[in-house]
DNA sequence: CGGTAGGTTGACAATGGTCAAGCTCGGTGG
DNA sequence: CCACCGAGCTTGACCATTGTCAACCTACCG
């Protein structure tokens, strides 16, 4: 595979914000004084710029560990969490036992929105790498400062949900994955990281229920786009060769 | 906006709520003084009981007719919306010129919370009939008393959409009309309708397309319901005949 | 009473799922 | 250091579900 060999650091310390695109990272943009990943710090979207730093400095914690869930679908809502570092994804579960990932989170995002309005979560949340996350107690809630801040968090947590909707309502398979590749690129560049090179951090498997496609497709898929010299995928690695070209892909027709 | 003493306040005057489900309707659950739809005011449900009625005066209601739209996608976002009565549908469109229904609203529900994140709405949001709604101008927002009962709801609103992502993504055809049809029951009983007895608001196309299937699907699965004696199908009116059945219908393998 | 939007039904095709076999890589223990 | 093991991935063959196209029907509205 043409495919710049990544250094495989793997660091289970607390120090440094675990690699998240395979050692090409801009670190350009500025940090927040209490948080040390590049340009997102989740506490400083969270506040106003005023109190982002006693916000910051005030917030509890929590490291999750590769596998671990933060918390369960039933359990009782006791606190939001913003994502510091780290990876998760979100499961619901029907009640004959098929679940699906309907979001994968990374740093600066919210975790927990779900519980509030009826007092306990309705999807598990689990970090598919390790993660820290700061905890925002629901007596926080009543923070006028926060309160603004989360309304629009949540509005555009419903406004991501209309694309997923659109996305498993109205695209083909591989519409589906080039919009969910395009998405990730978009997201990490926002983190500061490459747009073009990164880490999937889940499996196939995963990418398949959060699509509504089976993992073999996800995989023909894959193998697909590398052949149109799309992608270049060795296992988890993903470098986009032709962004152009999967934007096409996301358009019907070129499915 | 200023919304005290305007001049076109439509109060709450004693026509009575459309009829929703041609006639059967159980009238038993209690009124809010202010607004004449049976068991579900949406000022009552949006503002904490000793302030429900002065709201509800203070209350800006406008009528949307049917086919008309209560705002476009891209429309800059000046409030929200609470029905009053009637129905809606929410659609959001692709660059590409398809859309899809993402959401049916009913008496009782928010409407615009997707432009608070980003200061427009993302979706158009139609009257399938007519309808009244009570405007909730945007300066509101900063109304703690109004702000914690619209994180409730949006929190719900998220747990909704998980609902239509599990659909969408995990659920057969059949799964999905079936679960659609009782999610309608659920929501017209709440509101003191027949549970069993109802008028779709709809057309094939627009129930498809919230449930990424084609409007022939959706027709033959209405038939094959009909022939399997679980509802009872007649242009849009449908009666639930055996809604354990449907019920069944629900869980996977018995699409 | 005719026009039109919406709905039904059938024949066929295509997309994507299922099943099965085999591969790759990283971890583990001899 | 090497052999083995298993999770995750790839690929092929086949098949089921659902979409598409087309024809026709029906109800409603002027």
């Amino acid at each position: 595979m043409a495919f710049a060999a990544p250094s495989r650091i793997r660091r289970h310390t607390t120090d440094p914000p675990p690699d998240v695109a395979s050692g090409i990272i801009s670190r350009s943009m500025k940090r927040c004084a209490a948080c040390d990943h590049p340009g997102f710090c989740p506490t400083g979207k969270l506040v106003a710029p005023e109190t982002a730093l006693a916000s910051a400095l005030a917030c509890t914690l929590k490291r999750v560990r590769r596998t671990e869930s933060l918390y369960r679908a039933g359990a009782s809502f006791d606190s939001l969490y913003a994502i510091r570092s780290g990876f998760f994804k979100s499961t619901v579960a029907l009640e004959d036992g098929r679940d699906q990932v309907i979001a994968f989170h990374m740093a600066g995002e919210v975790l927990g929105m779900d519980g509030i309005g009826t007092d306990s979560y309705t999807a598990d949340t689990t970090a598919l790498e390790d993660s820290e996350v700061c905890i925002i107690p629901r007596a926080r809630l009543n923070d006028p400062v926060l309160q603004r801040e989360l309304f629009k968090v949540m509005s555009r947590e419903l406004v991501r949900d209309q694309g997923v909707m659109l996305l498993l309502g109205s695209m083909g398979s591989a519409e589906r994955l080039a919009t969910f590749l395009l998405n990730l690129s978009q997201r990490f560049v926002a983190r500061g990281y490459s747009s073009q090179e990164f880490h999937l951090r889940m499996t196939r498997e995963e990418i398949g229920s959060y699509l509504g496609l089976s993992l073999e497709t996800v995989s023909r898929l894959f193998s697909r786009f590398h052949g149109e010299g799309l992608v270049c995928v060795a296992q988890k690695h993903i470098r986009i060769q032709d962004i152009d070209g999967l934007r096409a892909v996301t358009t019907a027709a070129n499915g």
